[in-house]
DNA sequence: TGCGAACTGCTAAGAATTTAACAGGTCAGG
DNA sequence: CCTGACCTGTTAAATTCTTAGCAGTTCGCA
C-alpha cells in the first residue's frame, strides 16, 4: 500500500540531492566541484549510482557522460523542504516565514522586487475570493 | 578566524536538532518521543551528549533531568536553513520563495493572514526608504 | 533502611556510510 | 593501430554513525 518511504538521506546523499536540485542536473565531475570536501571521483560516482538505485535520482546518457537529475520535480521537493522548514522554525506560521525572510534579505531587496512581492500576495487574494 | 565549522551533521544529529529547534527545549525523553523510529533511550542520550560535545546544544539541569536546548539561536538556525533553501530550490530568489509558499499554503491562509503579509511587506519597503 | 523508578555516563559491538583502487569500455589523434 | 584521456561499474576496506548494555547516582516511599 505504502511507498516505500526513505525520508532521511545520509549526508552525503543530502549534499548531493542539494547540488543537483540547485543545478537542475549535472554530470558526476560538476557533482565532485560542488561538494564540499570532495572526495575522489569514483566516490562521487557510487553516490550518485545508490541514488540512483534508491530512485532519487535518474540518469540519461549525453555522449559518454551520464547526466543525473531529480526524480521527484523541483516543485514537489521544494514545498516538503519548505513544509519542514516551517514546522521546525516557525511553528507552521507564513507570516514568520516572511518576516525571517525580509528580515534576512532586505537589504537586498529594491523596491521594485517588494512591489513584486506585494502583487504575488494581491493574486492571492484574489484568488482565495473566487474559490 | 574563521569558526570551527561543522556544517554537516549526521542523519539523527539532523532529526534531533530539528526536534529541538522545533520544541525551543527539551528532555533525552521528549526527543526520544519526537524521533522517528525511535531507538533505545540511551542511544538518544548518546546523540544528546555527543550533539553537546561538538557545541550544538546545551544542557541545563532541573530536578533530575537535563533540559537540552539549542546553543546558536533559532534565528540565526533559521536564516541559515533558508539561505540554504534558497540556493538549492529557488535561485536566491525571495520572490520565488514566496510565491511557493503561497502556493503551497494559499488554502489554509484567512483574509486576514494575507492583509498581515501584506503589512510585513509594506513595513520592509518603508525601513528601506529611510537607510 | 531498603527497594524500585528515573535519571545519568561510558563503552564496545554492529550497521551504515564513505571512500578509493582497480578493471573495464570508447573515442580521438598521432 | 596504438595510446592516452575520459568515461563507466564493482568491490572491499576504512571510517563514521547508531545502538543498546551496563553501571552509577539520586530520590521517594513502604
Amino acid at each position: 500500500m505504502s511507498k516505500h518511504e526513505t525520508p532521511s538521506l545520509s549526508r552525503r546523499e543530502r549534499q548531493i540531492m542539494d547540488i543537483i536540485y540547485a543545478q537542475g542536473s549535472t554530470s558526476a565531475a560538476e557533482v565532485r566541484e560542488a561538494l564540499p570536501d570532495a572526495p575522489s571521483d569514483s566516490a562521487v560516482r557510487t553516490l550518485l549510482r545508490l541514488l540512483e538505485e534508491k530512485g532519487h535520482v535518474k540518469h540519461a546518457q549525453v555522449g559518454r557522460k551520464y547526466v543525473y537529475s531529480p526524480v521527484v520535480t523541483a516543485k514537489k521537493a521544494s514545498h516538503s523542504a519548505l513544509r519542514n522548514l516551517l514546522q521546525t522554525f516557525f511553528q507552521d506560521s507564513v507570516e514568520q516565514t516572511l518576516a525571517s525572510l525580509l528580515d534576512m534579505k532586505s537589504s537586498d531587496l529594491s523596491d521594485t522586487e517588494l512591489e513584486r512581492l506585494s502583487a504575488l500576495i494581491s493574486q492571492a487574494r484574489k484568488q482565495g475570493k473566487k474559490s
